[in-house]
DNA sequence: AGTGCCCGGTCGATGTCGTCCACGCGCTGT
DNA sequence: ACAGCGCGTGGACGACATCGACCGGGCACT
């Protein structure tokens, strides 16, 4: 993980399409030596896969929450739980008053509140506070 | 944007790296025709870019932190404030007591706290509340 | 210091794939 | 009924990914 690795998986946090003769000559490599870091860092698990970034608001998701979920039990082990609310898009356990972070994202308001019905219905969660966003300034990749 | 765009997006969240061929195969088309459809939802917006996914404890950034920024005035014309601090991967305007919602990727809370130290320095901050994530349950791409 | 090994690079060949074009089918509106 | 058009198919061509053979420089061991 040198500064040509750093270099390569930033050019392709922009532009993953791009040939492989084009990223190595903006980093002074051959296609074929890009070619073999690329697939190292695949295999080391940098690189967890190729994917593309969608407009939210152009697939009817253009309600942005993030709900703090308070719980009387513990909730490490409920993982499936929230992962089977499709409109949940991060659940993360935290550090603080509230017991688990999710981000939703939903076409409209009234979805909003039925996402929050549901987390109700998991076992242990005794409330929810949430966080509509109203502009979002930016989202963007790791820094490197 | 019919059943076969919303198929098509959803398989190459999954997998952008494959061909044109057997993304068409998995829908009942040719490549020909996925490759228009491909080009098209790029032209409209739908898709914004192909680009890899990197593991955030891979290069450096294993610990990830919300942090509600409170200000003493409107905050709508800061982006590039909050832009200006590489460590925050997202940040909204939200509805609530505080004003501002960043996310926020460092190696180690020391450098988390530099973070901390840099939102104050903004021009109205007037506190933060930062909650630390001790365990993501999965980050996963919008639902279709 | 000599020597052998190995990691990591260049170069070139080959087969696959993206990309473009000509054509045909079915819908729609007049 | 028919012209126009959006959307698909199939084929041709050039670019690209992918692999193998070769090579040079650094390192460990003798």
């Amino acid at each position: 993980m040198d500064d040509i690795d750093r270099a390569l998986v930033r050019r392709l946090q922009e532009d993953a399409g791009q040939s492989y003769a084009a990223l190595g000559a903006a980093v002074g490599l051959s296609a074929g030596a890009t070619h073999e870091r690329v697939r190292k860092l695949r295999e080391r698990g940098v690189i967890l896969r190729t994917t593309v970034e969608v407009d939210p608001a152009a697939v009817g998701s253009g309600v942005l929450a993030y709900v703090m979920v308070d719980s009387r039990a513990w909730m490490g082990d409920s993982r499936e739980a929230f992962e089977a609310i499709a409109e949940i898009q991060e659940a993360h356990i935290i550090a603080g008053s509230a017991s688990v972070l999710v981000k939703v994202r939903t076409a409209t308001t009234g979805q909003l509140q039925d996402v929050l019905r549901r987390l109700y219905a998991i076992d242990g969660v005794s409330g929810t506070q949430a966080t509509v966003v109203l502009e979002t300034f930016f989202e963007r990749s790791l820094p490197l």
